[in-house]
RNA sequence: GCCCGGAUAGCUCAGUCGGUAGAGCAGAGGACUGAAAAUCCUCGUGUCGGCGGUUCAAUUCCGUCUCCGGGCA
């Protein structure tokens, strides 16, 4: 039985396991497009960084959803979700074959299972809670959280402020307890056929991965890149230039780290960040696992199955 | 060779007026519904350098040995 729902291959697997080589072989021959679930290598200008897909590669497999805004400009998983719905209508429409390569759990997981609806981001709602917080304090913020919606705070730690701020703010956009909005959502959604295939990489595998890439990315100009994007006029405080390896070489750059210290932090945090991913990938059991390299024709052979099918 | 310091968690060190010990960093695990490469939570047993002695009890006091600093010859 044959569905007219787009058809995805989901590629997951922490930051330095081979995610983007595997989709580039996979889609190579298969009339195949990459969509990235990336949430910085669509910002323009952060190429070395980022590890984003190189001009070449690009040029032998389409690459969706890369180098699509400035980095001062607003973004998030549900600009995501919309973005990458409207260019899988696209390439669905004209035959094409889907490869997800997904590094942002969230991002992915908000397109395959859906958002609650309607309940963008408010910037001056933001902003006036980041006031109360300065003025009174994160557990102050959190108090009132507690009484507006008291199965939200029960949920969200006292000092994770994004998140008591983000409730906060669903509350005042809607009147609605963003508890019961989750309740009533629950991650329903299934618009698209998906396989998700998942890349596990030994430990000590992964670690010396993560230090080949962050010395390449030092090689091929990282703080010349950061050096250039400050020209251009983006500042530290720019929430792409917060992230791992700007975070570090802008602190570099103003004196307040050697270099050789920001490289260690980098791969330090790349790390650290690696480990969170798999945090998320551990927990999802529609998840199809392969460990590279050991199984990479494996790999391979399932996708274009799949593929194919 | 002599004198003075050190030797305690993977690393740097604190501490126990004698009752088998704890910080930072590193590391590990977890949460996550428009900031997500963000944000946040939890986790510290280790021959307290070896061997003797004193003591009800020694990682702690004493002796000795080993190693590492520094100084004097």
């Amino acid at each position: 039985m044959k569905s007219d729902k787009p058809r995805l291959l989901v590629i997951l697997g922490p930051t330095a396991s081979g995610k983007s080589k595997l989709g580039m072989d996979i889609a190579e021959g298969l009339r195949s497009e990459i969509v990235s679930a990336d949430s910085l290598q669509l910002y323009r200008h952060l190429d070395i960084g980022t590890a984003k897909p190189s001009r070449e590669e690009r040029g032998i497999v389409p690459h969706h959803i890369i180098d699509i805004i400035d980095p001062d400009q607003e973004f998030n998983a549900g600009k995501f979700r919309a973005e990458a719905r409207k260019v899988i209508a696209e390439l669905h429409g004209s035959g094409k074959g889907i490869i997800l390569v997904g590094g942002t759990y969230l991002y992915v997981k908000v397109l395959l299972s859906g958002l609650i609806e309607d309940l963008p981001a408010d910037p001056e709602i933001r902003n006036s809670l980041k006031k109360l917080r300065s003025e009174f304090g994160t557990g102050y913020v959190y108090e009132r959280l507690k009484s507006l919606d008291p199965e939200a705070a029960a949920r969200i730690h006292a000092n994770d402020y994004v998140r008591i701020e983000r409730a906060l703010e669903v509350f005042y956009l809607t009147g609605e307890k963003m508890s019961h909005l989750q309740s009533l959502h629950e991650f329903g959604e299934r618009e698209f056929e998906y396989i998700k295939i998942g890349i596990r990489v030994d430990r000590e595998e992964l670690k010396r991965r993560i230090d080949l890439r962050v010395d390449k990315m030092m090689d091929e100009g990282l703080v010349e890149e950061v050096r250039g994007l400050r020209l251009m006029g983006y500042g530290p405080e720019l929430k792409p230039m917060q992230s791992i390896g700007y975070k570090e070489i802008n602190r570099y750059i103003d004196g307040e780290i050697g270099l050789e210290e920001a490289v260690g932090l980098i791969k330090r945090d790349t790390r650290r960040f690696a480990k969170r991913q798999m945090t998320w990938l551990n927990r999802d059991k529609e998840i199809v696992w392969f460990e590279l390299p050991r199984d990479y024709e494996k790999a391979i052979d399932t996708a274009r199955r799949f593929s194919v099918f």
